[in-house]
DNA sequence: CAGATATTTAGGAACGTTCCCATTCTGTTA
DNA sequence: TAACAGAATGGGAACGTTCCTAAATATCTG
């Protein structure tokens, strides 16, 4: 492969030159027609280590998720992407779950000069170890999920609290007053979130709230499904109010499957906006969240940090909006 | 950030020593103590850009998708890894969609001594152009499907015309004889080689081929939907031999929503096995890719090439796997 | 056309590693 | 204790860039 003494070589220049005419700075004419002539002819592609190693600086990020083929991020990439193009960086994704990786051990690419810095997307709850050496790193890295014990580390969520409330009320307003809610993983801080949510939504509209009324699952299809079954006719509700689109799936199929119709018996609400939500049987009421917007102010933060040095820590809430379909009606 | 000279001062040694002690060769016990102490409390990291100059390798593979997020990938990527991690080697993503790059454009990635190989797994079809480009690189570089027409670029490719034509028999075997086809785009070289599939099984079975059954559409939900609501009541047919899940989910609303019952009155039959296959209503029959073996079988291709230097060409070809479920039924 | 100024260029240090080669240290044996 | 072998170490070139400084060349001005 040729470097760039080749080049300079060929051309009949110095490397500086090349070096120059390389980095958009003014050649004579003549010398950049020669050098672009001998780019051309040998093949010439500049080493991004040699480079790498006297500036400090890769013009990449990094984007580490739990599951990079969960189609949930692709908005998020994309806002991402339209930042990161505009100002010349490119990104690569790490994946955790194919890697058998946790999230802080990505942290090295930064230390290591592999990349100037890193969004952290897995939304994922951080214990005090991890958030001690994200520390080190603040001024290299932006979190996407809760990070509201941190207040040093730049991070944007996603109001989950406040959806989950709106999507209560908007129930209570069809005259639903025995609304149960379809739990997640209480591990996660946006399953935390989405759960107070409930009982705030609750509390705004003044219904008393009913622990019974709490169906505890996880975030899968099959988790809601068995969930919703073992409590079906045994406690009384009009509504279910599911913590996401999948497990709102498994419930929907479980009140199908005991041969209840929905939402003629029974309102089911979903929150992500999965793809098929527009689609199913019934199309579902659903809570979509900013993902493209997401990936946008994380990609501006960082980029502010890594070029403008920005030392400042700021937290960014986004408000997720509300989609009306037909997997609720009204009670008169 | 400390480098390996001040680890040498701190420790009392050289940084020849110091590198023999990070790659693993003798060192005295009390220096090698010595070098570690400094180098936990220096916080030391070992810059990848100087490295990968000097050693003109970075142990990185990368992989390119056109569309990162999409759930479809989970095998491959888990299958990449298991073995990537094996010897040592880490993956980075890159995703044509939200980047709007085109495959070839990552090809500079292995001139610029980014990354020692790539995995091309987009699917897709290559021009003659990136062809050319990519046979300067057969040595670093493994291709994910279709590439019967560049016999000297490793690929890895699945069985499709096998598995429709499998599929097509099964049918037969179940009675049915009006056997139709939902077609892909036809630009995408598997979906071209399933379309020959479904011909290959007909005349197998002995049954005359008739285009009118031939029900064009994309590999969209709406695509099959539309599609077969255009045909439906118009063409005879008993069984539908969808050429990808989500169409088939699309004939199969189509179906239900003209008042008819699958697989009472139609069969219909995937292709890809995605997750919601098992629990949909009926569960779908449907075809699963060995995504996890290809994957494995790519990177084992690759990281061969990369590191043995293994300069022979091969097309490796996997079968895909026929699940039967609850889609289709026997015509007595 | 000489001298002054502006533009363009060449040389070389620096970035942080690895690894070859020469040197020093350690321990054994006669 | 001298001689030696083997282990451990240190020095320095090399990798391919960028960028500073100084030199060379081109252009302008009176």
């Amino acid at each position: 492969m040729p470097n760039i003494k080749d080049i300079a070589k060929a051309a009949n220049t110095s490397k500086s030159t090349v070096s120059r005419y390389l980095n958009g700075y003014t050649v004579k004419p003549a010398t950049a027609k020669a050098i672009a002539k001998a780019i051309e002819e040998l093949g010439y592609h500049p080493n991004a280590n040699a480079k790498g190693l006297v500036l400090n600086k890769t013009n990449i990020i990094g984007i580490v998720l739990d599951n990079i083929t969960n189609n949930f991020y692709a908005g998020m990439l994309a806002g991402i992407e339209s930042i990161t193009r505009k100002f010349n960086y490119s990104c690569v994704y790490y994946s955790c779950l194919s890697s058998q990786k946790k999230e802080n051990e990505f942290l090295n690419l930064i230390y290591e000069g592999r990349v100037d810095g890193l969004i952290l997307g897995t939304f994922s709850v951080r214990n005090i170890e991890d958030v001690k050496e994200l520390r080190e790193l603040k001024d290299s890295v932006v979190i996407i999920g809760d990070n509201a014990d941190n207040k040093d580390i730049t991070s944007i969520d996603i109001d989950n609290e406040e959806g989950i409330a709106e999507m209560v009320c908007y129930l209570y307003s069809l005259g639903h007053r025995r609304i149960a809610y379809l739990s997640g993983p209480k591990d996660i801080n946006a399953a935390i979130a989405r759960e107070k949510g409930y009982i705030q939504g609750l509390m705004k509209c003044g219904i008393l709230y009913d622990p019974n009324l709490v169906i505890k699952s996880d975030w899968t299809f099959e988790g809601g499904y068995d969930a919703v079954k073992k409590v079906l006719g045994k406690i009384d509700f009009t509504a279910i109010v599911g913590s996401n689109d999948y497990s709102a799936y498994g419930a929907l199929r479980s009140i199908q499957d005991a041969g209840l119709n929905v939402p003629g018996d029974v309102s089911v609400t979903g929150f992500d906006d999965i793809d098929i939500a527009a689609f199913s049987q019934p199309p579902m009421t659903t809570i979509r969240q900013p993902f493209f917007d997401v990936g946008r102010r994380a990609a501006m933060e960082l980029l502010d940090k890594i070029d403008n040095k920005a030392q400042c820590y700021s937290r960014i809430i986004l408000k997720p909006t509300m989609i009306e379909r037909e997997s609720c009606r009204a009670i008169i």
